[in-house]
Order: C-alpha cells, then sequence, then structure tokens
DNA sequence: TATAAATATTTTATGTTTAAAACAGTTTTG
DNA sequence: CAAAACTGTTTTAAACATAAAATATTTATA
C-alpha cells in the first residue's frame, strides 16, 4: 500500500515504475533493431551489393502490383517524401523501377517494379526472410505471436498523447 | 500429420511457417522502431533544438563517468566509429562534451560529459522517459517484461548463423 | 474565371550513417 | 632495433534521412 505510484495519475511529469519499464523495453527494441539491421544491411551488401532501403522500396512495390505514387510509397515506408526521390532514382538507374506519368494528373507518377525488378526481388525475399529467421534463431511460434501482439497493442496507442 | 512443415530440418532455403512468423515479428519490430524514433526525434528537435543521435551519446557518457573512448562509444551505440567522430564534434561546438587525450597512449581520446552537459542530460533524461512512456501508453508492465524476455533471447543467439 | 488553397513531387541544406582509405601511434617480431 | 602487424581515430565518398522551400499542377472559392 506504500507504493510510491499507487493511484497516482501519469503526467508525464515525474518517472514510475512503468514508465521505466516502458523506456527499458523501448531501449531493448532499439537495441535489437539496429543489431537487425546492421547484419542485413551487411548481408544485403555483400550477397546483392544493394541496400536495405531500397529492398524495402522493391518490397512495397512488389505487393503493390499496379505501383504506388510517391507519397504512397513514402508513406507506407513511413521516411520522407524526399527521401524516396533519391532511392526510386538509384533503383531506375539499375533498371529495377520504372516510373509511369498518371492520367488526368501530371503532377503524379506511379513507380512500379520492371519485370527484371519483380523477379530479382522474388529471389531476394526468399533469402531475405531464411536470414532474418537465422537472426531470430532463439524466437519460437509462441515468442513471435506474443511480440506481435504486445507491439501491435503500441502501434494502436500512437497518436494519442497526453499534453 | 500433414503439416508441411513436420519434423522437417531448417536450412534457410525454404520457408517454413515459423519463418515467416519471425519474419513477422521482425517487420512489426521494424514498425514500431521506426514510428517510435521519428516521434522522440520530432520531439529532441521542437524541445531541444538537437537530435536522437546526440541525446544517445550523452546518455553513454552519463552512465560511464569517466568518460569513453571513442571507439568505445560507438561500440556502445552500435554505430560506426566515423559517425561518432561527427556527432562528437557538434556535442564539442555545444560545449556538451569534451575530449580529452589519454595518458600513454596518444592515439586514443577520451570523451567526457562538461558540467553543463551533464546538468543538461539529467533535465533531458526525465522529460524523455515521460515521452517513451506515452508512446507506449498501450504497454503494460507484464507486456514491457515479456517483450524484454522474448528479445533478449533473440539477442542471445546472435552471431551464431547455420551457414 | 481569376485567385486562393491544396496536393504531388523535387530540390536544397543539413545531419546522420556506413565502408573503406588514410593517418598516427603502439606493439610484436624477426 | 627495424619492419610488420595492429590499434584508435579521422577523413572521404556515397547513400540515406529529415524539414523546409520551391515548383508544378489541380481543386475550390469568391
Amino acid at each position: 500500500m506504500d507504493d510510491a505510484n499507487f493511484s497516482r495519475p501519469e503526467t508525464g511529469e515525474e518517472t514510475s515504475d512503468l514508465s521505466k519499464a516502458r523506456l527499458r523495453a523501448w531501449l531493448q527494441i532499439l537495441r535489437v533493431s539496429r543489431q537487425t539491421e546492421g547484419e542485413l544491411r551487411e548481408k544485403m551488401r555483400v550477397e546483392y551489393d544493394s541496400t536495405l532501403p531500397r529492398f524495402d522500396v522493391m518490397a512495397a512495390l512488389y505487393r503493390a502490383k499496379d505501383g504506388l505514387r510517391m507519397s504512397a510509397l513514402s508513406k507506407s515506408l513511413m521516411v520522407s517524401n524526399g527521401n524516396v526521390t533519391g532511392i526510386v532514382e538509384r533503383l531506375v538507374n539499375e533498371g529495377m523501377v520504372t516510373r509511369v506519368a498518371v492520367e488526368n494528373d501530371r503532377r503524379a507518377l506511379i513507380v512500379k517494379l520492371t519485370d527484371e525488378g519483380r523477379a530479382d526481388f522474388a529471389r531476394r525475399a526468399l533469402v531475405h526472410e531464411g536470414w532474418v529467421s537465422d537472426l531470430f534463431a532463439g524466437m519460437n511460434a509462441e515468442d513471435a505471436s506474443d511480440l506481435i501482439a504486445i507491439l501491435r497493442r503500441v502501434q494502436s496507442r500512437k497518436g494519442q498523447t497526453h499534453d
């Protein structure tokens, strides 16, 4: 009953045990995320002479068979608009994607995988899945679904701050 | 019993249900990580006219009272050596850290928080914890410890690949 | 329909970020 | 002790990343 944080509303101005636990969780997410991204980046570089951002763009375009607008692409990848411009530019130079004008809206462009890009991605995606599975060898099926459930709950609260 | 993946060893050449579950888990980690980093970066920029990488460096130095070598710093943050050079450079210009020569090894430098840097960080860290706690409002104490446990198991396997 | 507001994208300026090369200094070894 | 190997850091080149300004176009409004 003498818990220092008992029945005290969270104000964000003081640190409760819960807020410390969340911070620890966040730092652990960050650690795993950085480590994993680093190893995947290295593999992408060595095996395919490519990069993770380019792979991510291709993944988004692979899912969207009819292609995506630049803005839809940047939104789906959660990166800035200007950023996508450069990545797509490189993929165009590599022959992986094309930019097509949009009918009735001369501002917009639709980005699509080329046939080569589609075939390349299909192959790489399988290998990529294997890399992730290897890196996550310590995670069983239950862990995976637990973790996904927890992170979904975190996400669903995003955008709701109390200040 | 007709489970397609029953009793088949993982080879990394084919995709099992488990490997797909791990991939989904990884993508979810990446999503939450990007979203959270984006919101923290924005707050760091608006509230402190600073950046997350600078905050991370200061956090590492705050923990290490006697300071850290450049190499120890980059290792602890899991970023490249050259990267830390630039971030520390800016923190020096802002008066947050100092670089001190190492006795008996003229190659090395120890980076330390200044008194101002230490005081600044102490204040910011509390606010930062509040931001994280707000962003992770959908996570309770049990979720936090479950998630940390799962991610620790993932980490402990890192570096062991089967190829 | 002129003008204003909104939208889609690129450009610019700045700041990470990495890998690899360069540099400086230290340690090992023949 | 000189050469080679190694270690710690910075520099460089290229890519990624953001925010904000600029550009072009479309839509809404007076």
